[in-house]
DNA sequence: CGTTCGGTTGACTGCTGTCAAGAACAGTGG
DNA sequence: CCACTGTTCTTGACAGCAGTCAACCGAACG
């Protein structure tokens, strides 16, 4: 009943544009890092954007009491700008949710003038405006949701993107997040998160068919919960069309 | 005691910009849109980037209920893109909140290999970025703040985005914003928007020099409220610098 | 076998939403 | 000039959802 781990894999279309940049097999360029890492707080990211290819990874930002707010996951595949010299995620922290494998784009690799550089931009600004939309979603739920909107929200959110990548087995999916970062990411405390999920378990809407992974058994109620029309709200998240006025 | 209405005026960074574009002087291109009027909802504005010259604009997403949350404001300056085909702010309605006035650029005048349709996308994809920022701010806010650091936020935001455009008046500016706006951005009722200003005012933390002004009395207590180092906050978000990897 | 971390549950508190009524004000038309 | 209307703001009473505090459990790990 376990999840099945598929092989790893980059998006094909990422993939091609990598391997015009590097010229070379992508696979040698990953890097590595263990749950808990902070990515931010080392200079060599400034500037750079990060491919992750395995594993979660939250961008964050904390009041000066130590309170968190999680404001974007990043999903096996997803293609982010990171770093704290230019982009306004400035004042964001980056943390390894998981063990995770990445791949580290260096600013000048993008910059080029040739067709991979301008491809590449072409994803990130695809995959900024995604971002984008997700924050928007998320904010309204923030804004007007209670609990169960939040979780479900975010359960639904997980869902879609993971199963864009491959990464579901029907309805079930890793869910390698503690109650604590997902209250960070919903804007409530784990114990609250705790009842919610207990309450939804209990009414058959989620389950959990082992400790490391969740199955969505209801996700039409889950969709009703965080008042979710499911196609346009796939549409919504995964867009990663190109942007006639972005691209050059 | 009453706010110096400033001439009207296009930032000069867009103003050269248009020019170089429209061959024209921009003042022929003034569209103008009466408090209330919803700009979405009309094909004419697909894929389209709008400027705000003249008065308050709102990006908003709306449940199914009918409960709302401004995910953005545009005041006088802003530019952005807006329309409902490609760009995932899709869901969006763009509500004028004051009488305004705006230009109105549509898509094909920002895709040419010419320069100053190259600068315009550089404008566009810095203002995405600084919106970002500022909707990252307001999802921390939400997520973790009470009444009173969201509308000290809020109203820190807008004051500094007044101040960066010459719209502030020592630390007065035109605040026309009903308190049920000012809710949906805040992700409160009117009516505990009401009482928090009501507290603030007798805190003299803020006053109404009239009807459609506000003025910051306490600008200090209002950055601890809404836990804001003011100078890293007002970079944050007002970078409008080009970002490498998005320019072309 | 002790320690740590994440999860679970209960009791209690309090912030914010809801409901309702009234005040201030502008606009409209007679 | 004066009702009439609709919108926004204001205030009070009350309820409920979610936070806080605390205790305990189970699993993982050294």
């Amino acid at each position: 009943m376990t999840v099945q781990k598929p092989p790893k894999i980059i998006p094909s279309r990422v993939q091609s544009t990598l391997k015009d940049i590097f010229l070379t097999d992508t696979r040698t360029l990953i890097s590595h890092a263990s749950q808990g890492r902070i990515l931010t707080h080392e200079g060599e990211f400034a500037d750079h954007a990060l491919l992750l290819v395995e594993g979660w990874v939250a961008l964050s930002k904390t009041l000066d009491g130590g309170e968190t707010q999680i404001i974007d996951l990043m999903l096996p595949g997803d293609f982010a700008l990171i770093g704290t010299r230019i982009t306004p995620v400035a004042a964001t922290t980056v943390e390894a949710l998981s063990d995770i494998d990445y791949i580290n784009i260096r600013p000048d690799m993008a910059n080029g003038p040739d067709t991979a550089s301008a491809s590449l931009r072409e994803l990130l600004a695809a995959s900024i405006l995604t971002t984008q939309s997700r924050t928007s979603e998320l904010l309204l739920r923030l804004g007007r949701g209670n609990a169960s909107s939040r979780i479900a929200y975010a359960l639904i959110e997980f869902y879609i993107r993971l199963q864009a990548v491959g990464r579901t087995n029907g309805s079930i999916f890793d869910f390698p997040i503690t109650q604590q970062k997902l209250g960070e990411f919903t804007g409530m405390t784990n114990v609250h998160v705790c009842r919610t999920l207990r309450r939804f378990e209990h009414e058959g809407i989620i389950a959990h068919p082992d400790a490391r992974s969740i199955e969505l058994t209801d996700i039409r109620a889950l969709c009703a919960l965080a008042d979710i029309d499911i196609d346009r709200f796939r549409k919504s998240i995964l867009v990663s069309r190109v942007v006639p006025a972005l691209s050059s």
